[in-house]
DNA sequence: CTAATCGAGTTGTATATACGTGTAAATGTA
DNA sequence: TACATTTACACGTATATACAACTCGATTAG
């Protein structure tokens, strides 16, 4: 099974096959694995490398273990991607709430300073500036304010806005969003934001900038985000 | 300076005084470390143990390893994860901020329905409650009032709650956080916060309710968090 | 019948050792 | 000098072993 010869450590080949054998439902959620003595011997390594093989898998978040009990396939648990980020938006669509968005504006136009800044582009390159109200209940809950660099999607104001998600358009030409940085803060409404999100000047609204990066790196996209404190509630999960 | 007696894993010990070493810049960013050899050697273990410990802090982004060079102290900007969990005050502290702890409160008191359901105990079972402020460069910016089982830490109140980090003192009694839920609001001050955070009613405050699990998933700390809206940003990075 | 104990099995921690592999500086050579 | 080689040292991988701590079912004492 196992190729010592190779010149690939014993236990990438272990988490490997552990890994494909998960994957491939050979090894199904909540089922025990056999014990480390008798995995080790199987695998024909020592114990202590075919724990280091586990362990890599254990961080993935594919097995778990129970001291004096064994190791487990995990659950197919939503706790798998860490980095999971829901916001409200999105549970309420997964609730059946009713969603909408309306485009107020879709536009091309001169970078300014900071937008140029965040997507490393000069500043007055053309960018695309797509601004959403999006509603949820019939009820304005939040404003993005999103600029996409010109040269990349030139064709994206012929897309449909307004149904479909801006990342989703993205990977309909063939690239993905990776990474995604955003910056939170409290805020007051201003008086534009307290117009369109139908309250007072100077309502708590959760202010949001998002950075959203390619795999190569490249800036694909930044948002201004304005959210009613009362509406929108973020949820982020943190592992260590 | 490890205390084999006590109970608690070496390798925890010994990532705990490379993390405080760290923080209280004892080992300063871009440092190299003394060998493995050596520093196995100085706390008395052996090689292997002394791995373990380094690979969490690498693992936490404290650390970086190059084959066949040595061990260094990451940079502190140089991308560290922030979704990885690590308190506020750790990264201010290390970007060379003056912080400061006022505790507003220490005490035992009966769980109010909320706490208990999310500390997962019986509403009206003892919780140990710190009620602390946090100053950053002489000014408040955060009012943190955390709940922890009784139960889990009876000993927590002798602690020196004012200069140590309560995930620090989980630690030292041999627990590690592992997963903290943060859900995110904006809201406005009320009287109480505004006084403590010195600024007018209505003032926007990024409010946080924070619940800290375990490896195995017991919740440990249950925490509401008002921040100053125009002082602190909260920074999150998605990776897909 | 109940509760305490025991024991088998499993993961957790730790050691001592050996050799592989990568890096960078010292050394040797043309 | 310029380049290749050697060498020391560091981390990377792997083994064999031992005992601790935990879980749970079986056994035993009351």
């Amino acid at each position: 099974m196992l190729n010592k010869s190779e010149g690939i450590p014993l236990y990438i080949q272990i988490r490997r096959t552990l890994r494909e054998e998960i994957t491939n439902k050979t090894l199904v959620p909540g089922q025990k694995l056999p014990s480390e003595d008798e995995l080790a011997l199987r695998f024909g390594v020592s114990r202590m490398t075919l724990r280091q093989g586990i362990s890599d898998l254990i961080d993935e978040g594919l097995l778990y273990r129970r001291h004096g009990v064994g190791t487990f396939v995990a659950l197919p648990h939503l706790d798998r991607d860490h980095t999971r980020l829901t916001s409200y938006l999105e549970s309420a669509r997964q609730e059946g709430l009713e969603v909408a968005v309306q485009v107020l504006a879709a536009e091309v136009l001169p970078a300014k300073r900071k937008v140029a800044l965040e997507l490393k582009i000069e500043e007055g390159e053309l960018v695309i500036r797509v601004k959403t109200l999006r509603f949820i209940a019939g009820e304005p809950v939040t404003l993005h304010d999103a600029y996409i660099p010109y040269k990349l999607f030139p064709q994206l104001l012929q897309e449909d806005l307004k149904n479909k998600h801006l990342w989703d358009i993205f990977e309909s030409y063939g690239v993905r969003v990776k990474r995604a940085v955003q910056r939170l803060e409290a805020r007051e409404a201003d008086e534009e934001i307290a117009a369109l999100l139908r309250v007072d000047e100077g309502f708590p609204i959760l202010y949001k900038e998002r950075t959203v990066h390619l795999d190569n790196g490249t800036p694909v996209e930044f948002t201004y985000c304005y959210n009613r404190g009362d509406r929108y509630r973020l949820t982020v999960v943190l592992e260590r």
